[in-house]
DNA sequence: GTCTATAATTCGATAGAC
DNA sequence: GTCTATCGAATTATAGAC
């Protein structure tokens, strides 16, 4: 077991190398940038995770580990409904990390978004990263794919692809300039998900 | 006037700084690991392009400047059309970079496709990436503007934000398993691209 | 579990010969 | 225009005291 002092400690490492593994790449990050942030000695680093790459893993696995759940319990209440699976209820539970991350977590939500973006542009983190989201993909796929029967399974799978790479970019561009994320209240979160949706189904149909 | 050999070690480091940004980003890539790449000298990158943060510009201006020249082009040609602008042809010029760069380029164009992704993910970029691109920003929003005119700005220009992260990752996938763009034969890549403005058609409609 | 000190490498950049 | 040699600073990782 772990004492009180050293899981702060850990938690200090993971929130600061989060934040600039974020900001700056995995590679760009130096673990000496990550413990001065900390502010924690560098061997504390090694102590906790072993290593460099450790560390990534551990970043990874933490950030994915609420988004991952709140997808698929999101689903798990969609697909328990009555009626027959809609496109639509699938999208909003797809596009839930969005509230998750955004209202929820405020400042360190956009920093994880953008870590989330990190996962699928940096080829040497990819293996991790599919871990970690492996088992939201498997049941958003096979709730599309039951939405969907008319549709073959490569259609369907190119196009979750594309609706990954939407919702990183919602994510990573909230607040921005052109984003369709403007703000961050519950009604301006709401309002834009409703709008993803209705862009999404609408190509996930064509 | 450059010497042949000095154009020569020019294009030597831009096509080694070109693969190795795109693999790794640009803050994890040394300017030692690009020489080695590329077998020049150390201080021939310091001659040519007087930093690394002047090599990462150059670098981005050239990768860019084929695709936005072969997007505006495909675009003057729509819109020289009697006929109304449809939102099928603004995205069929829309999406030309992915013939560009995957047909005339092979390996090559799916390192350029990287890198333009890495230009949306690294902050420290954007700058210079925005810069490069802004002219086919400019002329395609305003296509899109005269073609759905009942659409407001603002949401003309968040769609066509994701239409920009799906083209990305159109580009960064390309012959991945689930990717929509699977071979490189020119029929298969006409059949993604229309496959692609379907999906993005419907969206923007919606 | 935390710390100092340091080993071993690598980094960006520059000086100066040719 | 290209090269060798090198500076000063930064990097990951480890050894060992407390």
């Amino acid at each position: 077991m772990s004492s009180a002092s050293s899981t702060d400690t850990q938690t200090q490492i993971l929130d600061a190398a989060e934040r600039l593994f974020a900001e700056q790449g995995f590679g760009a990050t130096s673990l000496r940038s990550i413990i001065r942030a900390a502010d924690v000695n560098l061997a504390a680093v090694h102590y906790h995770f072993g290593s460099k790459d450790n560390l990534i893993a551990a970043t990874i696995h933490r950030m994915a580990q609420p988004i991952v759940e709140a997808g698929v319990e999101q689903l798990a209440t969609a697909t328990a409904q009555p009626n027959t699976l809609s496109v639509e209820s699938i999208l909003n539970a797809f596009f839930a990390p969005v509230e998750v991350i955004c209202q929820a977590k405020g400042e360190r939500g956009r920093i994880q978004a953008r870590l989330m973006g990190r996962c699928r542009t940096e080829p040497a983190i990819e293996p991790i990263a599919e871990e970690a989201f492996a088992m939201s993909q498997q049941v958003f796929l096979a709730a599309f794919q039951e939405a969907l029967p008319q549709q073959s399974e490569a259609e369907i799978r190119w196009k979750f692809d594309l609706l990954i790479a939407m919702l990183i970019r919602v994510l990573c561009a909230a607040g921005r300039p052109n984003a369709v994320l403007q703000g961050y209240s519950p009604a301006e979160i709401e309002a834009a998900i409703q709008r993803l949706v209705k862009f999404a189904a609408a190509g996930i149909r064509a």
